[in-house]
DNA sequence: CGGTATCGATACCAGCGGTAGCGAAATGTG
DNA sequence: CACATTTCGCTACCGCTGGTATCGATACCG
């Protein structure tokens, strides 16, 4: 199942570091201004071994980010519980450093790129809209809705204000979300 | 208090063909594809003419949308209805050609751009807070938090489906806000 | 050993945002 | 009319960016 087959020289393990460098990167210049030269050499590796990697800046930003956010944690089974906790594992994600930055980039990257758009739906929407429909036995038409809810707040707080939202404006977002679990 | 003085040859009246090639190109082609050259020539005009009266390509696109979106019009006196009118309006804007994939781009541009993003927020952010805190008589970190989702939602599902908002998810979207006002 | 694939390095390309400099065309003023 | 002033379109240019091509060197497998 694990490399069945691999002849010539196998890829160093610099994943790891390579995204490091990415979300440092974004962090300290910003999604435009970290380039993929910047990257590179923050990771101390070559741009065309990047390129061998990842197709695109976007697909390594989206990958980069898959990387670093990881899945849905399980959470108890009471629906309305559930999802305050998503929504508060959400916030905390977006405003660690750099990948709210890196998201909102990415993201508008993928409004003139249909490829990239898809990337994000099946790496992101997909797993998380699914998760939450498990948990929440909600059709998948109102959790995509809940989802646009939560996600589109916390980007455009995180991009109008360089910072992620207060604790305070997270439990107002539970507050007004809730009904729709009840 | 207009043109006290005005020597030399007067600007072409050419604001409004600019400014309709501008959202034409950007609905076309996207926020990134939309480079000014391409703005500049479908509109007839050279790209210095441009420059000479937008400093940037975001302010550029800002200024377009200003001018396209307009102020938020009045609304009957009950805020609950006037906070659903709004998001309608809000609605409906960001849904015609172009505007939504414009919004989207100046504002992810804004992300990495200081000097843009306060223009964003004195020329977008602060009118339509100011006049809906009027409207509805509520503290600006409340009409605030209402902005960031209401922007927030509508940008998010424009950018990751390319349509706008049904109008069954904006009721859905208004009864969720309703709360706030009460 | 040979075959294969990755490595770093370098050079390169097209396209982008933005600027400089040109002569020509409009204006108001004397 | 001449003149100063400003904008016009045009062309050329700059630095940077995403992305590609090519190279010899290196690491693995059989």
């Amino acid at each position: 199942m694990d490399s069945p087959r691999s002849p010539g020289r196998p890829r160093s393990s610099v994943d790891a570091e390579i995204f490091a460098a990415t979300l440092r990167t974004v962090h300290e210049l910003g999604y435009t201004r970290a380039t993929v030269d910047r990257i590179a050499s923050a990771a101390g590796v070559a741009k065309t071994t990047i390129y061998r990697r990842w197709p695109s800046k976007g697909e390594l930003i989206a990958a980069c980010l898959s990387d670093a956010v990881g899945p849905l944690p399980a959470s108890t089974g009471d629906p309305r519980e559930a999802m305050a906790t998503a929504i508060r594992w959400g916030a905390a994600k977006i405003g660690q450093p750099g990948i709210g930055a890196a998201f909102a980039g990415v993201f508008t990257d993928a409004v003139s790129d249909a490829a990239l758009r898809e990337v994000l739906v099946t790496q992101f929407q997909d797993p998380y809209r699914i998760a939450l429909q498990d948990i929440l036995g909600l059709p998948e038409k109102r959790v995509l809705f809940i989802v646009d809810v939560v996600i589109g707040t916390l980007l455009h707080r995180m991009g109008i204000s360089g910072e992620p939202m207060v604790d305070d404006d997270v439990d107002t977002l539970i507050d007004l979300l809730g009904p729709l679990v009840a």
